[in-house]
DNA sequence: TTCCAGGCGTATC
DNA sequence: GATACGCATGGA
């Protein structure tokens, strides 16, 4: 792990990381980039939970700045949240043995799955669906400052779909009350879930109205860091039909999940 | 105006 | 099991 102190802040260099492909490509909705193009940095803020964070990546590629982050903070929370531990040259280069992959890779090689808070993953992917990226991020916006922050589920015991219309997330409001409901019973237990074979953590997380195969693998993949999980969306059925119709190379096996969102972003934003 | 968005529930066959 | 359609909202 290759960090120093410095200051108030921490100086964390890690090639295989970019802000803005990791940070702003559709698997976490709260994260804000600050700076202009004119900027000769890139800075983000945003959160883990409700620990905020100023991030800034200067003119040398792969040396990032956590800023106002002591030591204790950047080992408990951001090392574990950005997946520090894991090794994306590694699996770059096991993905690269398959051809399309290999161009997804090279394109984003600063991809990395966050490891984010299992509720807030179910309860964001849950407002996702049938929606698109800017809006869903209005709609987490409009709940994070009407709550003083990210809610625990058990902030929201009550609500109906009627008491959260003020986020305007349309018909998928009573599937986030579905959801507080089968969580605050104890008739489902995200921790629990998270440990059950993927087929069975799936059965579980679809009990919930509204959550179906797409929700329940995002909150896997994002909120559980289960990386065999994989999210199909609309993007994802465009990716197999092109590339991948007759299944996903075996190089992947095992991280279909981090293998999907190079695919994801490539085709989204795919150079002509 | 119409189409679409990190889908899913329901009806119908 | 497969396929068609409606769904809230808002930007393009």
């Amino acid at each position: 792990m290759d960090f120093t102190v410095s200051g108030n802040d921490i100086i964390l260099r890690q090639p295989d990381f970019a802000l803005s492909e990791t940070l702003d490509c559709g698997q976490a909705f709260r994260w804000k980039k600050v700076s202009d193009d004119s900027d000769r940095c890139e800075v983000y803020e945003g959160y883990f939970l409700n620990s905020f964070l100023r991030i800034s990546e200067g003119e040398e590629k792969g040396v990032f700045i956590l800023h106002n982050t002591q030591e204790k903070d950047f080992l408990d929370k951001w090392y574990n949240y950005l997946d520090l531990s894991t090794d994306y040259g590694e699996l770059k280069r096991r993905f690269s043995e398959d051809e399309m992959l290999a161009r997804a890779c090279s394109y984003a090689g600063g991809i990395r799955i966050l490891r984010q808070d299992s509720w807030e993953a179910l309860s964001s992917f849950i407002i996702s669906q049938n929606n698109n990226i800017p809006r869903i991020k209005g709609i987490i916006g409009r709940l994070t400052e009407h709550y003083g922050g990210y809610p625990e589920v058990s902030q929201l015991a009550g609500e109906t779909a009627e008491s959260l219309a003020f986020l305007r997330s349309g018909f998928r409001a009573k599937y986030l009350t579905d959801a507080v409901e089968r969580l605050l019973s104890g008739e489902l237990d995200l921790a629990s879930i998270a440990r059950l074979p993927l087929q069975d953590a799936l059965k579980e997380l679809m009990k919930i109205r509204g959550v179906g195969p797409k929700v329940a693998m995002c909150t896997l993949l994002f909120g559980m860091h289960r990386t065999d999980a994989f999210p199909v969306d609309v993007w994802m059925k465009r990716v197999l039909e092109r590339w991948y119709p007759n299944g996903l190379p075996d190089c992947v096996k095992g991280c279909e999940g981090i293998a999907q969102q190079y695919l994801f972003h490539y085709i989204r934003n795919e150079p002509v």
